[in-house]
DNA sequence: CGAACGTCGTAC
DNA sequence: GACGTACGACGTTCGT
């Protein structure tokens, strides 16, 4: 029975926690089921995520214990157990016996206990045990060999586990309990003192013994309290201890799953009215997750060993890699250990600078890249990985370029679907896989616990980052297939997104210069000016308030300056938006205050305080990051810092622009296509008039102003051109009558009779509009020009808000998705021609329609000549795509 | 005291 | 309720 793994349920825990988490559910005959409910629905989710042949459940038995004749108050402050609880036991019982599975109850002692002795005989056998349980007393259990599961939220607690949580061992949790004392269960602590105290003194003298000897040394009113109680220490402790060896006379051996009793599970079921379980039982079951096979996940630790995995990958020509850091930001994380596997279920981690104390001796780092730089540098050595372009920055920090980077799970997925799940390493293992994978937080802790990876022991940090290469192994396996079953969908990684992994990481890499001082001196000017409109307002108010508080000012606002409310916010809350305020100065002078104050506060905070503090230390540049898996239409993100939300349309923020410079000797060309979306609506729908008014090359909303309301184009007047470009813009995103009423500023009629004029002119547009609505019901996704494929859950639903939002979505996401194709695919052109050509210029930015380079300015006009042809014929649409340029020192002056 | 949420504002 | 896709700052509330 050697690593086989037992399960141990604590049933009182899980009896309290469902009873308390669900509403009070009964059924007709008033007979309460919600903690029945419960209780069984944890239970077959943890059979489900644990696969194993041992499992059982332990019940607190009625009745006294020998805790309560060491001491009469134990739990004396428990209420007694709620009047709608208590019925629910014994059919609770009843069902877990008839799942098959073994159930414990035992006299005088307490599941804990019971729990605690088996724990102690299965570890003992070497069986590998799991204790399910919210119950923190029992992290004293906890081993090598014995992990808790928190029922709260699917937490594993092992020995480093433990550490992070409560900030001491498993084997001092005994004297930690004891320090503070339970209030729940009544027994005495050392008052005042709290889990802070009780783990510093721990983790300063090591054991309870040692504190009460030492107790002296603590001084203050702390101190006094720890020496006057002393002597209740021992029977706290006592209370505390969970007994670990009870004579059971039970063996792990004997907590076999036995074969489930169907007929009577329906009886039961049939009896207390729990329907979702009674169909579950009918329903043929489920395709077996596949018995999780074993893992074999080994740590490197010597050359040899090293060799023998290099020769197996160079062999296979395709494995799975992940590596280690001790930092998500590519720019500054430094390699911690690195982790490979050519066959599912097996994977390796060699650890490179794990630095905690007492640390084992591990490969030098230096000496194993230069052993692994001829394979990651092997272009026909095909590597798999969750999030390459992250690994590849790692190992161009260590002078590798990671070259064959041939499947991206993350992508794939991706790909596959956009929407269904995030597409990190673990949501899509868990979507696709039904896998649950450790989650770095389990073994890195979160929040200001949380440690580095290199403070993470080599043991863990195997188990974690190897079951990372191998889930990604099975990921690619599984994803790649799905891929496969459909030409456009594989088209569209092997032509777009897998080339586009390299180009965007050397945008990364070559980053964008920026003017610091320029930005330093912005900031002091926008502070001067933000003090003096926050002196105004504080005197315009008669009181001082947060400006940037939407609560304080709602109250300034409406309530002291009586300023009537014209629009509330979903919550209910009287509006501070934008168009409010704007609409409020008319006769107001605060809010026209606010309004100005915002928006320099934002430029502050956001940009000039901000950019300068993402300056890489090393590179003297911005590095941001592009997202190639988070947006539902195929657009790339940008994020620390996000280059694609640089201010541009009022002329303060645009100044920010101007210290997004080139280094000497180069110029800034940034290139952008023209009305690309609107191009694609053209493209899209065939409308004749659309196309023809695209192909004169003219101002396209003075054009289509002039083609609704049948004037010659030079009649148009400033007006009517911005009315025209509202309907354009608008309608690309769905926007209604009342949207366009509201952003003109004119009446709903008003705006319905555009619309109805703008589909007159353009009828293709809108029976388009409703294509793309039906097919999107029929077949629950729209598709872009490549294949790229949006699925809108929503569109069928009958909540007619999420409906008419899947809607919106579904006749933006051609337009907005097949842009993203076709500058993804104009980044890939531009790349190949800079490579090919050897030109000195470089990719150093891509917002969404536009693509910035860096260019020797010698070359400037020569580039930008070819840029715009490459850009422009990337793809050849029923209407010509126009790309406009410019040149300059800097972002600004080259629009 | 940190996490989660709500509101606001910037870009295309 | 009413305009699509993002990221991020700030304030507030909630839960431990």
């Amino acid at each position: 029975m050697d690593n086989d793994k037992l399960v141990l349920v604590d049933g009182s825990s899980y009896l309290y926690r469902a009873f308390h988490a669900l509403p009070p559910l009964t059924n007709s005959k008033g007979h309460p089921t919600g903690a029945i409910y419960g209780v069984i629905n944890m239970i077959n989710k943890l059979l489900h995520e644990q696969v194993t042949e041992y499992f059982v459940v332990i019940f607190d038995a009625p009745g006294k214990t020998f805790r309560n004749d060491l001491y009469s108050d134990y739990k004396a402050n428990r209420p007694s157990m709620p009047d709608d609880l208590r019925p629910q036991i014994e059919p609770i019982h009843r069902i877990i016996k008839a799942m098959g599975l073994p159930l414990i109850m035992v006299q005088n002692v307490e599941a804990d206990d019971v729990i605690g002795t088996l724990s102690k005989e299965a570890a003992a056998n070497n069986m590998q045990v799991i204790i399910s349980t919210g119950d923190k007393d029992m992290a004293q259990l906890v081993d090598q060999n014995i992990t808790l599961i928190n029922t709260m939220n699917d937490q594993k607690l092992d020995r480093n586990g433990v550490k992070l949580k409560f900030d001491v061992y498993p084997e001092q949790i005994i004297d930690y309990l004891t320090l503070m004392g339970d209030k729940a269960d009544n027994i005495p602590g050392i008052p005042n003192v709290g889990a802070k105290t009780a783990s510093k003194w721990l983790n300063k003298y090591d054991t309870l013994e040692n504190i009460i000897d030492k107790s002296n040394e603590i001084s203050g009113k702390i101190g006094e309290k720890l020496r006057n109680n002393i002597n209740q220490l021992p029977l706290s402790k006592k209370l505390v201890t969970i007994d670990q060896n009870l004579n059971l006379g039970l063996k792990p051996s004997n907590l076999k799953i036995t074969t489930k009793d169907i007929e009577r599970l329906k009886s039961i079921y049939k009896e207390l009215e729990l329907k979702t379980f009674y169909s579950q039982l009918s329903e043929t079951p489920k395709k077996t997750t596949s018995k999780q096979n074993k893992t074999n996940y080994k740590s490197i630790l010597n050359e040899s060993d090293l060799m023998e995995w290099v020769d197996r990958c160079s062999q296979t020509k395709l494995f799975a890699i992940d590596t280690e850091t001790n930092s998500l930001n590519y720019i500054e994380a430094d390699l911690v250990g690195i982790s490979l596997s050519v066959n599912e279920n097996e994977a390796v981690y060699i650890p490179l600078a794990h630095d905690y104390p007492d640390a084992p001796i591990q490969l030098k780092i230096k000496e194993t890249l230069s052993i692994l730089k001829p394979l990651l540098e092997d272009e026909e050595i095909k590597k798999i990985g969750h999030h390459l372009k992250f690994d590849a920055h790692i190992f161009a920090r260590y002078g590798i370029i990671l070259k064959g980077m041939e499947f991206d799970s993350m992508l794939e997925s991706y790909i596959l679907n956009s929407v269904a799940t995030r597409h990190g390493m673990n949501s899509v293992a868990e979507y696709y896989l039904h896998r649950k994978t450790t989650l770095f937080e389990d073994v890195a802790g979160k929040g200001a616990k949380q440690i580095t990876f290199n403070q993470i022991n080599i043991e863990t940090a195997t188990s974690y980052a190897a079951e990372d290469a191998d889930v990604t192994l099975c990921l690619h396996n599984h994803l790649w297939g799905e891929i496969n079953k459909n030409p456009s969908l594989k088209n569209l990684y092997e032509k777009i997104e897998k080339p586009l992994i390299p180009i965007l990481f050397e945008i990364e890499e070559n980053g964008v210069l920026i003017n610091k001082i320029m930005l330093k001196k912005q900031s002091d000017e926008l502070l001067k000016s933000l003090n003096n409109l926050e002196d105004h307002a504080h005197k315009m108010a008669n009181m001082e308030f947060n400006l940037s508080s939407p609560k304080q000012l709602q109250e300034v606002l409406y309530k002291k300056l009586k300023i009537p409310i014209i629009k509330k916010t979903p919550k209910g809350q009287p509006s501070t938006a934008e168009d409010v305020l704007q609409e409020l100065s008319v006769n107001h002078e605060l809010p026209k205050l606010i309004l100005e104050h915002r928006s320099l506060n934002k430029l502050r905070n956001t940009y000039t305080e901000k950019l300068p503090q993402q300056i890489s230390n090393e590179t003297g540049r911005i590095h941001t990051s592009y997202h190639q898996a988070v947006t539902a239409t195929g657009r790339l993100s940008s994020s620390a810092p996000n280059l694609q939300n640089i201010p541009i349309r009022t002329s303060e923020g645009r100044r920010i622009r101007e210290a997004f410079i080139a280094p000497k000797n180069y110029s800034i060309l940034a290139a952008d296509y023209s009305q690309i979306e609107l191009r694609i609506m053209a493209h899209l729908s065939s409308d004749e008039s659309l196309l023809l008014a695209f192909s004169a090359g003219e101002d396209i909303h003075r054009k289509t102003a002039a083609e609704v309301l049948g004037i010659a184009a030079e009649k148009v007047s400033q007006e009517q051109r911005r009315w025209a470009k509202a309907i354009n813009f608008g309608l690309m995103y769905g926007m209604s009558a009342f949207g366009l009423a509201k952003q003109l500023g004119i009446g709903r009629h008003q705006a319905q009779e555009y619309i109805d004029l703008y589909f007159e002119k353009y009828p293709k547009v809108q029976s388009f509009m409703d294509a793309t609505k039906e097919r999107a019901r029929e077949q629950g996704y729209i598709e872009t020009l490549y294949g790229r494929r949006l699925y809108l859950p929503d569109i069928n639903s009958k909540n007619g808000l999420r409906r008419k939002y899947a809607e919106r979505s579904a006749i933006n996401a051609p337009m907005q998705g097949s842009a993203a194709d076709i500058i993804k695919l104009a980044m890939i052109d531009v790349d190949r021609w800079l490579k090919d050509e050897k030109i000195a210029a470089k990719i150093i930015m891509q917002v969404h329609d536009e693509l910035v380079l860096e260019v020797k300015s010698e070359l400037a006009s020569e580039v930008r000549q070819e840029i715009t042809r490459i850009m422009e014929s990337t793809v050849s649409l029923k209407v010509p795509l126009i790309v406009d340029t410019g040149i300059g020192n800097n972002w600004d002056e080259a629009h």
